[in-house]
DNA sequence: GTCTATAAATGGATAGAC
DNA sequence: GTCTATCCATTTATAGAC
């Protein structure tokens, strides 16, 4: 019985270390950009000799790994599922909580949303967790708007194409990111005039708006 | 007059082995990657020894940035000003264009569009040909459709947010890109009922679609 | 788990002979 | 302009003592 209380407070001990790792590596990468990382500049911030690092992880590609995990887990403990009335405010909200989740840590929208360092890909694990998040934008609005995968597409690359736009030309600023109310209308448009027309695809747009 | 002869000679020499070692960069960093390219690869690859670079670049960022003006020059040579009988047509090409641009070279794209390596400004001679790129394609939309400044950042956004999220998420594919006619047509309904409404983005968005 | 020591390699960049 | 030789810093990762 103490022997399971000792299993656990060290259990519990290397559980807060490698956090403090995980938490230590965003502030560098924050610091020194994504591939600037270094597991040296990490130890040392850390007061730790660089081996002792492999004792958590064993590659910095793992590192990597445990950053994408707990980056999604932070986007799940921020963002709660989109509600609202009607379809735009589900949409304006859940688009607000993405970009303020983007713009808040750029490195860490980096990491999650594009594919940052060479060589890196998501472990299954991790990669559940970003499924999961992805699930928890897109259930409101195929339950509410009944959208379409498509829809979901065309919906997360506007968005996300404000973000980047913002993200890459004007750090820190808002020339893309105050257009959301504007982006939100176009797809609002689209998704109720979608109703009209179930094969939404081919053949058209050869009359519509031609005055 | 023989002298002078010798001269442009030499001069022309000299430009076809910086254009060769430009060409032969792009190459490895289609292969390794933007940020895995290395002077000593690039090198060995061009049959020569690494400081004999030096001599056609100060630097490595030098030859990011001759890399970066070589983009848009290659953009420029590639995309005619949009035209077309109407605004959708306009619109769609001059996205078609830029697609095929981004995704005929995702690495080219990343170094033109993203601030992908870290510390790399273009300089004021390369940053010209992006803003003549930008020129190029804003130009049409701002006389035939008398687009703001907004509706252009717009525009690019969900056209930039189409080739981002294929890029990143499915290279190669076109799951996201084959989408482009729709996203043209909400862009296109944008620009036509903004006419009516010239005042457009604060304190709407009460009713509108509400049928 | 932590350390010291070190491997084994890569990176960009410079000096100086030819 | 090209080369050889070299510098100096950096990287991830491992071996093995404690």
């Amino acid at each position: 019985m103490l022997g399971e209380t000792k299993q656990d407070w060290r259990t519990k001990r290397r559980a807060d270390a490698t956090a403090d790792i995980v938490r230590t590596a965003w502030e560098l990468a924050r610091e020194h950009g994504l591939a600037g990382l270094s597991l040296r500049d990490l130890a040392r911030q850390l007061g730790m000799a660089t081996p002792s690092l492999y004792s958590y992880f064993d590659s910095k590609n793992a590192l990597y790994d445990a950053m994408f995990a707990d980056g999604y887990r932070a986007f799940l403990a921020m963002a709660p599922p989109a509600e609202g009335p009607d379809l735009r405010t589900i949409l304006r909200s859940g688009a607000q909580s993405y970009i303020q989740f983007a713009t808040e840590d750029p490195v860490r929208y980096l990491l999650l949303n594009q594919r940052s360092i060479p060589g890196f890909e998501p472990s299954r694990e991790a990669f559940a967790l970003a499924q999961e998040a992805y699930e928890r934008v897109a259930a409101p609005l195929r339950t509410f708007a009944d959208a379409s995968q498509a829809d979901l597409d065309l919906a997360g690359a506007v968005i996300g194409g404000l973000i980047s736009q913002q993200l890459s030309n004007e750090p820190g600023g808002n020339r893309w990111i105050r257009l959301l109310d504007e982006a939100v209308d176009l797809l609002v448009h689209r998704f109720e005039t979608k109703t009209t027309r179930p094969a939404p695809a081919r053949g058209r747009r050869t009359k519509k708006g031609e005055s």
